[in-house]
DNA sequence: GCATAATGATACGGGTCCGTAACGATCGGG
DNA sequence: CCCGATCGTTACGGACCCGTATCATTATGC
């Protein structure tokens, strides 16, 4: 079941939501922090900085530095993992999985108001 | 012509297209930055610093950091206005041009690929 | 001509992030 | 044991961005 839409509603969609999220000020968040913060919510668990730092395809600093920054907002914790000392898992909030319910309703929300061009 | 989008498909979507974005580390540009560009390319001219100031709803110092870092890029090109040599004309360029053009077909490709979760 | 207003750029102090390199802590094999 | 491998973190120098305040330039009204 594709979704259709054009280029030219793609990007009305995506400035949309861009000054949605400027707008509201909300929008601390980089693209490395947005898709670090989505593929925890969205990928199953566990989730290490090894892991994450694989998938986005950039360094271990990286992700610690996303992490300490998220962590102060609140969006995202870490814990060691018992088994593996080594291991740090980071886990989900109440706060982060409020926000991106809220990232959720936005884009589609802006979506259904898109037009025809 | 609404875009039925459920809300777990706008994450993911809005996931994927982040995470292409860092891997081909071309985001270098920020959501502020993004929201600017869009605007530039999607509205219609002449764009001003203190027009794209209030469209945004932050200060004039913003949009001259973000012209100079994305004048560098090659994204977008100021001129004097002659009728007004106060104000300053921002300009598309063939590179900005091509960078949006892209940002939609990633958009446009990536919702193609949503399933129906 | 002169004072006022408006525009965009710049200075400043502070914060975040980058990439590379090094570090302490922990695990595992011999 | 102990040495190497692996984990996440921290240090470093540099770059960018923020908000506020100020600046030079240009236009406008009297």
């Amino acid at each position: 079941m594709p979704l259709e839409i054009r280029p030219s509603q793609a990007l009305r969609l995506w400035r949309q939501v861009h000054l949605d999220l400027v707008r509201d000020g909300q929008a601390d968040l980089s693209a490395r922090q947005t898709a670090i913060l989505l593929t925890i919510y969205l990928e199953l668990p566990p989730h290490t900085v090894r892991g994450l730092a694989a998938q986005l395809g950039v360094t271990k600093p990286v992700i610690t530095r996303a992490l300490d920054t998220m962590g102060k907002l609140g969006l995202v914790s870490r814990r060691r993992d018992e088994f593996d000392r080594r291991n740090v898992i980071i886990q989900r909030t109440v706060a982060g999985a409020l926000a991106v319910e809220k990232l959720a309703d936005l884009v589609t929300e802006r979506a259904r108001e898109l037009g025809g061009g």
